[in-house]
DNA sequence: TTATTAGTATGTACTCATTACAATAATATA
DNA sequence: TATATTATTGTAATGAGTACATACTAATAA
């Protein structure tokens, strides 16, 4: 199963019509380590698809955040970043640069208490600091 | 040492001068557990501080947190909440109702991989699902 | 005390991410 | 085909946050 197939029954399977600005938004998301706004998806499809909205990406990422298809974080300056990669896994945001790493995270081994009567439904472990690049400047 | 003496003291510990503003503005974050934002801190401290201006709680917010009095949080609306709880604990926040809930969680044990070239100055866990109350309606 | 200065607070205008909404286009169904 | 439904677009509005110039206050010096 190639790219395309793969976000395609990708959105079938949550019931999502696989439009082209869905198709791509998606493959896009699932292919990049950038964690990237609004502004950068649709800065980055332009060219792939010149009629390509603002506002249809903000629809689009809503509706795959609302179908599980990718997560939403906040990054130290408010923007909604998205990510495709909806594993548990740690996000790391240099305060520096803003750019977000990836980390592996157990968070099976993470002790909590005072949920009891919670239903969680989404866990996300945020760091931030110094990035190695920006430290060996 | 009560209330007022104990922001006083807090403040000066950071060599922050002590206004009313500022004082008023820290008392209030150590004794609530909401979480507010700027918003609701000036809405709260209008009626003792009738002249109090948002840009002066914009201002004195990012200085506590600069100076490690108070913590930053994002929630769900990408709207800043802020906490006078500097100890190490996770929040809550229901997707329904909004509100920001405190939980003990013991971030020692968290087990991470692949920051080892990274320098770590903050440690976030943030939950999201439905609060107790809005799962009994 | 008054004058000078630095630090603090205020109001306003602005930026910019996000949302709302109405109009248009595309797609599915009959 | 015609008709209904869904998707996309452009634009206007919202609202948090910032920038900045002005006004105020408190500390220090003369
Ligand atoms: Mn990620
Ligand atoms: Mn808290
Ligand atoms: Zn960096
Ligand atoms: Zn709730």
């Amino acid at each position: 199963m190639n790219k395309v197939e793969s976000a395609i029954s990708l959105l079938r399977s949550k019931s999502i019509r696989p439009s082209i600005a869905r198709i791509k938004i998606l493959e896009y998301l699932s292919h990049t380590t950038e964690h990237p706004t609004v502004e950068m998806i649709h800065t980055s499809l332009l060219p792939a698809i010149p009629t390509l909205s603002k506002a249809t990406v903000y629809k689009t990422v809503g509706l795959l955040v609302e179908a599980g298809l990718a997560r939403l974080l906040y990054g130290e300056d408010c923007e909604a970043h998205y990510d495709a990669d909806i594993s548990d896994h740690g996000h790391f945001q240099c305060t520096r640069c803003g750019k977000i790493y990836d980390f592996a995270v157990n968070l099976a081994l993470l002790e909590t208490e005072g949920l009891e009567r919670f239903a969680v439904t989404e866990r996300n472990v945020f760091f931030r600091g110094a990035c190695p690049r920006c430290l060996s400047e």
